[in-house]
DNA sequence: TTTTTCTGCTAAAAGCTTTTATCAGGGATC
DNA sequence: GATCCCTGATAAAAGCTTTTAGCAGAAAAA
């Protein structure tokens, strides 16, 4: 009949063992209350002692604040999702936040569910992140007695929103370009009706000027090699540079510039966009590319969820985060690859 | 002073609404206890109307049963994980369970803190899973409250585990090969102190029998590159088939092949390991390769998790889950793309 | 008519923590 | 010596749900 041995340590053990009231023992604990320093001293080592660990559903369901979030995703290989959050829960986890996962599918009736789940855990905020720019999630989060914010998405007017910097990111390749005396330089990208796609390209002709393509199609390695012969087969001057939309087009665009002979990085330049290193890296010769810092973004989404949970003002709509430049190899700097 | 309108409903709302008490409140809506059918129709009706649910936390509180899991994770990228999580999540999502993911980036002290975290949540199991297989646990789990799962990673000897079969997808793949005619086989691999590759190779050699070569290397398609540039190059009977230990070494195999002039499927077959579709469909005929069934895993180890936190028995051991062969163009098999 | 059985409901406890209000006692002040 | 204030503690309530024990009334059995 004694099980106290593989029961789980109370408040109350604590107590009991360092001669006090729960009271006493949670003041000391938490340092609230008045306690005098000896007793907390003795309370603290006693709580270490008999490994003592507070509960938190039972804190959660006193302070009506779980201390934990739900990450809503619709993103079904991880690609962009699990790097972000990853980023999410490594800020929040300092501050005794964890994180619940869930993967959509992108099916309403799943996501409702999950969402149910979410509001039943009294998270204290959602994040939700998707793929695919222009997606509206697919269900309704803008009633939620929780703060939502966005990652990847567009939430609604005022809504807490984060994106990579779609103006800055090709700015970046594109200097990155002009500075090795590049001067035709050519956009390849995914499909016209993605938001990014179309950030990135007005971008990228803003900062070349006159005499400037950008070419719309997949975001695929297929588009890339398509891409290239295309315009490799048609008269005029050719491109000493391509600026890809993605790191994927930029391998179909080096394998087909391989197929024609053309040298990389001598005749013309490649710049990705994503640096995701799996492909950035096994590129010949490797990828320079954009990175869009998603644990960065994670960082500053999990952040922002974490201030509006506590009723701490965060500036409302959408902030864009820097990307970064990595030079490897594809445009024939003598920088060492990273 | 009214702020009624906006706090969540609890059963006493509901109960007050329905005009009873609140444990005949709780007996209706979970259908225990001894209640009227009309008063339990009455109570569900007035629950849902006021949109009523019941708090996670205080259920949990009480029945010592968070209907929570954790998975702890050391894949930074996510292909493996993101996907099999999602399986877990998918499966568990029906019996209530929601999943706390814990990236742990291989920080021991990063995993301890995810750790406690969850352990203070009181979650009912943890699902633990790692990219490396022969990588042991950041973090002490053998000792813990509550019952532990692994897969992709191998636990103590008597922990439940899950794997992709090893054995069976290396015959998968041998015996498609053998089937359309090919009878010199050749295996491209990652290192050999991956037990993953070695348990692989030794399948793969003993469906091939005599002649047969296994090569290791690195997960990496510059070694598939760099390993076909060798076989072509020395002497000898060249293989008309290629089974590689992943997609990413099989997208090296096929550069290579194409740069040596060699046809594929024509004069050598190629096989993947992974059915990582983004690499996969891409290559150049698109890769049929064997699908380690990741969300299967998924469900599999959420079911096991469930039924151990439930106090259920589940068999220990490792448990091998067949993997599937997918067929694309890159073997000759006239069969459409999926 | 009295006793038993069943039905439908309710009060109260338990689960664990934090917070509020209160209390006893000791020192300082007048 | 009486009053006040301060310190260091404590009891109790609150947070929301489920479960246990029990109660009142009606129907069935004796």
């Amino acid at each position: 009949m004694n099980n106290t041995g593989d029961r789980r340590r109370t408040i109350y053990d604590v107590a009991k063992a360092a001669g006090v009231s729960i009271s006493t023992a949670s003041n000391a604990l938490n340092g609230t209350g008045r306690t005098n320093a000896e007793t907390r001293e003795r309370v603290r080592r006693v709580a270490e002692e008999i490994g003592f660990r507070p509960n938190a559903l039972a804190r959660g369901l006193l302070s009506k604040r779980s201390h934990a979030i739900g990450m809503l995703t619709n993103d079904t290989y991880g690609r962009l999702t699990l790097p972000m959050a990853a980023g999410v829960s490594e800020v929040l986890v300092d501050h005794g936040v964890s994180v619940f996962l869930c993967a959509t599918n992108n099916d309403p009736r799943l996501a409702q569910q999950h969402l149910e789940a979410l509001l039943d855990r009294q998270v204290d905020g959602i994040i939700f992140t998707a793929t695919r720019l222009d997606l509206t999630p697919p269900v309704q989060l803008s009633r939620l007695p929780i703060p939502v914010v966005y990652v990847f998405a567009e939430g609604p007017a005022d809504s807490v929103t984060f994106f990579p910097d779609d103006e800055q990111g090709p700015r970046l390749a594109v200097d990155h370009l002009k500075e090795l005396g590049r001067s035709r330089i050519l956009h390849i990208t995914g499909p016209r009706d993605y938001l990014a796609a179309r950030i990135r390209a007005q971008s990228y002709l803003d900062a070349c000027g006159d005499g400037a393509e950008a070419m719309f199609g997949d975001w695929s390695e297929e588009w890339g090699h398509e891409a290239v012969q295309t315009v490799f087969a048609r008269p005029g001057a050719k491109p000493d540079a391509i600026f890809c939309g993605s790191d994927e087009i930029a391998r179909g665009v080096i394998d087909a510039l391989r197929d024609l002979n053309v040298e990389i990085p001598t005749d013309v330049a490649v710049v990705g966009f994503d640096n995701w290193e799996v492909v950035a890296r096994q590129t010949r010769p490797p990828l320079t590319t954009i990175d869009m810092e998603l644990k960065e973004l994670g960082h500053r989404a999990g952040l922002a969820i974490l201030s509006l949970s506590k009723g701490e003002p965060v500036p409302a709509g959408i902030t864009r985060l820097p990307c970064r430049l990595v030079v490897r190899q594809s445009c024939g700097s003598p920088l060492r690859s990273d």
